[in-house]
DNA sequence: GGAAGAGGAGAACGGTCGTTCTCCAACGCC
DNA sequence: GGCGTTGGAGAACGACCGTTCTCCTCTTCC
């Protein structure tokens, strides 16, 4: 086993340990068990556990982010296409809300930067989305529309959440 | 100081140290000293640091519905009024979104009861809000609205999620 | 084959957690 | 005043945390 897969059995883990139990409650020595690297290699490669929880944020952000671009890209309605994203996204197994957000309100202002960094992202690429002619507000507006999915399915996950959002946003286009 | 009085300082060491920096990154010897209460008293009214949590989470319920109850009730328009009201919030110093959410985030299906019995709450608020002929859906599409607002505001706190909120909301009433 | 180094397994360390216990001062009752 | 009870202050306890260290086993190079 190489430095790239340990890192990547580290995230593995990371991943689905933090996101279903939260982060104060995993501590590195489930991590360790739970991947199969070794503690000591585990600590050359994120020398500490703030480090590891970043890199998983990172990877994260990244996955979801080329995953949500992906599909809106070859979509003839862009916008509703965000939001049957969010459709499929919410009913994929252990979805628990947004990973971010659930950082944010554990760790608040010890949260790591990439929170932020995520947020803006998504709210850069809604702004992409909206016609040109469009008043500036919109794009705010359908963040409130996707954040609020998500929420609301974080405690009762399923796809209706994202379909009522759809059909807000269409309406939304439509003026 | 009587038991009420060690509760009502309790409580209020809890929700503002629980609500600013989460829930486990606070201990009892913290608490204790914040609300001048003796540790042994503390044990007695709340036998473990899940009931304490909980009381926090239930005082803060019943504050929290009862002023939207009431700041909506004398509204002329009340749909609208919900999200003033929101707006107001946003902008209370220390602001850091929905505490249940957080909650709910931090401890996944350790969560207390009391974080499901607020959402629930919360749409039936709503509910009884919409006009009586309106589609089903819209208490649905409000709630996303309402918690939509309250997440982008809980990463840049200020009333502007409230009122690109309301706006929608004001579209979707005159549907 | 033997020396030297890397890497793995897991114990150990200091600190902090939730919870309990010890000790003592203050008070009511006779 | 003497005595039993209550409650406060804070030490103590066992468990677990993040992190480091020890020890041993392999591999590599000559």
């Amino acid at each position: 086993m190489d430095d790239e897969e340990a890192r990547n059995r580290l995230l593995d883990a990371a991943e689905e340990l933090f996101y279903r139990h939260g982060i104060q409650a995993v501590g590195m020595d489930r991590i360790r068990t739970a991947s199969g690297v070794p503690l000591k290699r585990l600590y050359r490669l994120y020398p500490a556990k703030e480090s590891l929880v970043s890199a998983y944020l990172e990877r994260r952000d990244r996955r979801w982010t080329a995953s949500l671009r992906a599909s809106v890209a070859g979509a003839a309605e862009p916008v509703p296409a965000v939001f049957d994203w969010l459709a499929r996204w919410f009913c994929e197994p252990g979805f628990r809300g947004c990973a971010f957000l659930n950082a944010y309100g554990e760790l608040g202002v010890a949260a790591p930067e990439v929170v932020r960094v995520h947020k803006a992202e998504l709210h850069a690429l809604l702004a992409e989305l909206v016609p040109a002619g469009a008043p500036p507000a919109l794009a705010d507006q359908l963040l409130i529309l996707v954040e609020g999915a998500t929420t609301v399915a974080a405690l009762s996950p399923g796809p209706e959440p994202a379909r009522r959002a759809r059909e807000v946003a269409e309406l939304l286009l439509r003026q």
